[in-house]
DNA sequence: GGGTAATTCGTCCAAAACATTCATTCAAGT
DNA sequence: ACTTGAATGAATGTTTTGGACGAATTACCC
């Protein structure tokens, strides 16, 4: 359904103004439907294609504010889920940026990206590792492009106002810095002034960072825990320093079991990006 | 920040007429998009590396949506030093970036830049940190913000000869990427198909990439060790996985003292990537 | 269904960019 | 000293682009 995207949305993520994208439709250089209307309609793999031929570089801002469309979106996330996945095991960057991009332009939300494909890619590919499916150098390298496709991507986003600031990152032994760089980029899709600080860092030194960046939103990415208790005791400090500027803490990460949530105090937990955005956008904004 | 930009942006930054601009254009010294009616549009990092090999000054960076100081010629580099120390300190990235990309486009070698002021700089935030004047996360944000630099300038470069490719990493427990990036950039500059694998991977598999990827360089960057008795013994996997396929090993890194060095086998060690860079020079490559 | 706001239509026009030509400059060779 | 060749910058007429306008169409909400 979502299939045919209008020539705003096209002329917008490729940085041309609509007149031009009007007369290229109209010299032919990209197929278009017609609506009853006489309103053109541009079916999402002309636009793709055209983009290849011409070799445009897209300049897109937040151009696509389509909430969530679902039915073909599934599809199509499928299709590039698989297409991601292939691509990055055989360390084909240039495929999976291409991957990436066309579903930003297709006018997915980054969150949906990160959440139904990119992290939905690393479980497989976690899964074909522990099933002697997958080299750890395939994995590691795959992380290494997916966080440069995700600069990239990052270099496209405007930065948001400079109350709405938020800063996050990983704990200590916590090595995994897509997650927490996945973050950053949805926060400031969603007009956040949004910085990760990046990954292993220790709680007392987050907690710093808190007081000295004063920021609205903080954000903690765990993905492993290397002493519970440690953590546990050491997280009241996110807290302490939380309280003295105003901040509110997001938590999310597979490592924090119902178990460990328990003991802590946060303002949110986010199993996915969906949910964190959805949270972001409920926070209140000092002015 | 457009990416692409106009040939009369261009020609007014630089300081020359429009006419002798697409002259350039049309005899491939710098690269171009066309748009469908035929206007050329250049990618920005097209126009650096342009300016950058032709020691261009640019007149009017703010055309270019660039700071304004931007492309004078640089030769102090302890003062770049201090620069880059401050702002990557306080969160500025883009003061970083600019004090990064400007020794870049006055012409100096990405190994110099690499050597004497980015590992540089971070051996004096180390050593500040150390006396309790910075903070963990600061350094940490400094890294993420410095990968995140690396990106964009290895984004400017060219990629190499199909036959001159070259993997590497840094082996398992040794999460330190910056020179891993660092290694894959310098390669790049001399003409290189680098891929940086990335950090944290086992010896065996890297092991196993050699074999898969076949390059003709191999590099292992070496900032820590976690089990010394297992990284020798397992360095050899290394050694004859590369001898299976021609590839030379080149190592590099602060934990290799001379003591562990002794007891390793490999074509070349490098204190810096200037030494690096002499090394990929004189490496023959299989035609 | 019906009403309303937002989008897109077609068309127009000024500014920009195109290819081409031409005069000037400058350095090198005879 | 004179010619030659190459590169630059300015000027030409033509084409493309980007934004503006009112009118028509679509999307959305009740």
């Amino acid at each position: 359904m979502k299939d045919l995207v209008t020539p705003k949305q096209v002329a917008r993520a490729i940085g041309v103004s609509e007149s031009s994208l009007k007369r290229w439709c109209d010299r032919g250089l990209l197929q278009t439907v017609k609506t009853p209307g006489g309103h053109r309609r541009l079916p999402l793999t002309g636009v793709l294609a055209f983009l290849r031929e011409t070799r445009q570089e897209l300049v897109a801002p937040e151009v696509l504010g389509l909430p969530a469309t679902s039915g073909k979106s599934i599809r199509m996330t499928d299709r590039s889920r698989d297409q991601l996945r292939l691509a990055l095991l055989r360390g084909d960057e240039e495929a999976a940026r291409q991957t990436v991009v066309d579903l930003w332009l297709s006018g997915q939300r980054l969150s949906e990206i990160c959440d139904r494909v990119i992290a939905a890619v690393f479980i497989e590919i976690g899964e074909q590792w522990s099933c002697r499916e997958a080299e750890p150098y395939q994995e590691r390298r795959a992380c290494e492009m997916v966080i440069r496709i995700l600069h990239e991507l990052r270099r496209g986003l405007l930065t948001g106002q400079p109350e709405k600031i938020a800063i996050g990152g990983t704990a200590e032994g916590d090595p995994y810095v897509i997650a927490t760089t996945m973050v950053e980029l949805v926060l400031r899709e969603n007009g956040w002034n949004s910085t990760s600080l990046g990954s292993s860092i220790p709680l007392a030194s987050l907690a710093q960072a808190i007081r000295e960046v004063r920021p609205r939103l903080f954000w903690l990415s765990v993905s492993s825990i290397v002493d519970q208790q440690r953590f546990l005791r050491e997280f009241s400090l996110l807290n302490v320093a939380a309280e003295e500027v105003g901040a509110a803490i997001v938590v999310g990460g597979v490592a924090l079991t119902a178990e460990i949530r328990q003991q802590l105090r946060y303002a949110a937990y986010c199993d996915t990006l969906q949910q964190l955005e959805e949270f972001s956008r409920v926070v209140s904004v000092r002015s």
